[in-house]
DNA sequence: TTTGGCCTACTGGTAAACCAGTATTTTTGC
DNA sequence: GCAAAAATACTGGTTTACCAGTAGGCCAAA
C-alpha cells in the first residue's frame, strides 16, 4: 500500500527537521517535500499533490490562513493540518473555516501528530487533545469583532495611549466623533472600559 | 579531537528532534542527551556534564530561567544557550543575568545554531542575528518593573475592568489607597494612562 | 535602634472617559 | 439607483481616572 504523502510547510528549520524526524519512523507516511514560505508551500502543493499538508499558521509571507483557503479551493483532496503554538479558539475556528481538516499544536506528542495525519487522510477531522479540551471546556466565544477601518485606527490610537482629543486632532475630526467610535468599540467588544478593551484587543492579537 | 557535548532541554518533541537533526551533520558536535522538563534537564546536566546546554526558556515545571541560574552556579564550565520563540529584550537580559552565554531564537538558521554552540564553547557570548539586531536597534528598555504584591493585585483587578472604587471595596481599603497604587503602577511602567498600562502588562505577560 | 520599603491614606484639584439617545452625510455594495 | 453601513457629529449629562504633594504606621533587615 502506498504511504500517505505529506508536505511540510514551516518557516523554521528546527520545526521542519523535527517534523521529518518524528514522521520518519512511520512506514505509512512519506514526507515528499518541505517548504519554508507560503509561496513555496503553494507551489510545492500544486506540483507534488501531497495527500496531507502540515501547514504552519504563522508564515513570513502569505499567512497560513490564506494558503489554507487557496489550497482548499484548488486541491479538494488535499487534507490540511494546521500547526501552531497558539491554542486559541479564535485561530482554531478561523483555520477550520478556511478548510483545514485538523489542528495540532507544535507541542503535540509524536503520536498525536501521527494520529492527525491518518485521521485527516481518512476524511475525518482531527483536533489534538489540547484543542479538544479547549473547544469542549469553554463556551463558544465570539470571534474578534468585525471592526470598521476607522474603528481599527481609533483602537490602535487608544492602545498607543492617546487621548480622544489627541486622536481627533490627528484624524481631523471632532472629539465627539472619536467618542462615538470609542463607544462603538466598547459595544462591539462587549466591555465597558478601556482596560478591558485593550486587554481583549491585545489577547486577540489586534494590537 | 573530542566533539562538543551538547544536552538539549526542551518540552516539545518536535523541537528536540529538530535540534538533533540539525546538529547531527556537525562532526564537532555530539548530542549526548535530551530532557523534556527542567527537572530532567537538571539531572541530566549533573550526570552527563555536557559542554553546552541548549535550554528552552519556557519549560512546564521549573522555568528555564531557574534551571539556568541553578546550573550556572553548580557547573561553571557549562555553557548555556537559551532557546526561545521570544525576541524580547526582557527575556534576553534575564537569561543573561541568570548566566546564559548565548541566546538563540527557535527560528534560527542551522548555521546560527552551530555558531552559537562553537562560540559559547570557546568562552564567548553569542547572540543570534535577530537578537543582536534587537539589542542594537532599541535603547535599553527597562525590564518589567518590580511590582509589590499589592500592586500586582491592583493591576490584575484593573485589567479585569474593575473601577478603583470596586477594587477598594474588594480589598477593604480606601479608594484613595487604590488610586495611590494605581499611580505607582503608572509610574513604574513609565506610562500615563490605563490603556498603555494594560497593553504593556499584557505584552510582558503579566496578565 | 535605624532605615527603607510597603501599605494606607489624605488634600485639592483637573482632565478625560463613559453613557444614552439622536441625527445627517458620505461611502459602499448590490 | 438604492439600501445599508460607515463616518461624522450633537445634546446633556455623570462617573472615573489622572495629577501632585504629602504623611503616618508597620515590618524586616542591617
Amino acid at each position: 500500500m502506498s504511504p500517505i504523502h505529506v508536505l511540510i510547510v514551516d518557516d523554521h528549520a528546527m520545526v521542519r527537521e523535527g517534523l521529518k524526524a518524528l514522521l520518519q519512523p512511520l512506514e505509512y507516511v512519506a514526507v515528499v517535500g518541505v517548504a519554508a514560505t507560503g509561496a513555496e508551500g503553494l507551489a510545492a502543493a500544486r506540483q507534488l499533490r501531497p495527500d496531507v499538508l502540515l501547514l504552519d499558521i504563522n508564515l513570513p509571507d502569505i499567512s497560513g490562513l490564506d494558503v489554507c483557503q487557496t489550497l482548499s479551493a484548488e486541491l479538494p483532496n488535499l487534507k490540511i493540518v494546521a500547526l501552531t503554538t497558539f491554542n486559541e479558539k479564535l485561530y482554531v475556528t478561523r483555520m477550520m473555516q478556511a478548510g483545514a481538516a485538523g489542528y495540532v499544536l507544535k507541542n503535540a506528542l509524536p503520536e498525536e501528530l501521527a494520529e492527525a495525519i491518518t485521521k485527516v487522510y481518512a476524511g475525518k477531522k482531527y483536533f489534538s487533545d489540547d484543542v479538544q479540551h479547549l473547544l469542549l471546556e469553554t463556551p463558544t466565544a465570539p470571534a474578534a469583532p468585525l471592526l470598521t477601518r476607522r474603528e481599527k485606527e481609533v483602537l490602535a490610537a487608544i492602545a498607543d495611549g492617546h487621548t480622544s482629543q489627541h486622536i481627533a486632532d490627528n484624524l481631523h475630526v471632532s472629539l465627539l466623533t472619536i467618542e462615538t467610535h470609542r463607544r462603538n468599540l466598547l459595544t462591539k467588544f462587549g466591555v465597558n472600559n478601556t482596560a478591558l478593551l485593550i486587554r481583549q484587543a491585545a489577547q486577540l492579537g489586534l494590537l
